[in-house]
DNA sequence: TTCCCGATTTACT
DNA sequence: GTAAATCGGGAAA
């Protein structure tokens, strides 16, 4: 259960499945000799083909969405807003620009390393429930963008296993934007997780 | 080069 | 509930 995940589990050709699959999946990092982990417990499917809410569509390869195109397997991390830094996990093989958006995870490991990044000093702060928030958290920014899953720095392995009746699907958030797009059911999060974004 | 706006979070009225 | 923060990507000029 130490093992990262291999390669395989972000190459299928479906980018919703793999979303499906990447809950309950532990994310690591180890910046600065601090490790950080927590189980997946929401996330987002974007594809570049076809999916309006999707930075490269209409399969539009720019210096940003080169990310995407990279085979699955390699971290997207872009800024919005000016400000948060946006956790993604590439998927398919090389030359289709599809992702997963991580939303939120479980804190298992490193807290206390978490909360100081957060600055979580008055706990009026979520800590880990956000896509920018746990970004934060795990240490994550846009200078990890195109790193290898594989490497030593971001990595996943298994975690916990949730069953079928606790995976929600809903329509994204924050893609009004994407037209009749936002209205695909492409979030997924566990039930009743406190630390599902609101 | 100008211009618009975003896969959000936080503080404030 | 609403608005501010803050800056780079991408399209248009």
């Amino acid at each position: 259960m130490n093992d990262k995940l291999p390669i395989s589990a972000y190459k299928g050709a479906d980018v919703v499945e793999i979303a499906i699959n990447l809950l309950g999946k532990q994310l690591w990092t180890n910046f600065d000799n601090s490790l950080t982990g927590g189980l997946i417990v929401e996330v987002e499917a974007y594809c570049g083909a076809t999916d309006q809410a999707c930075h490269a569509y209409p399969d539009k390869l720019t210096p940003r969405t080169k990310t995407m195109y990279q085979a699955g397997g390699v971290a997207y991390v872009y800024l919005v807003y000016g400000m948060h830094h946006l956790f993604n996990i590439v998927t398919n093989v090389e030359g289709r620009a599809d992702a997963v958006l991580i939303r939120a995870i479980e804190p298992t490991h490193g807290e206390e390393t978490m909360k100081l990044r957060r600055q979580q000093i008055d706990s009026n702060k979520l800590l880990t429930g956000g896509p920018a928030r746990l970004s934060q958290a795990m240490g994550i920014s846009v200078a990890d963008n195109n790193t290898d899953l594989q490497s030593d720095n971001i990595w996943l392995t298994e975690g916990k296993q949730f069953s079928k009746e606790e995976i929600i699907r809903s329509t994204r958030i924050g893609v009004e934007y994407a037209g009749e797009d936002a209205l695909l059911p492409w979030r997924f999060h566990i039930k009743g997780n406190k630390y599902v974004s609101k």
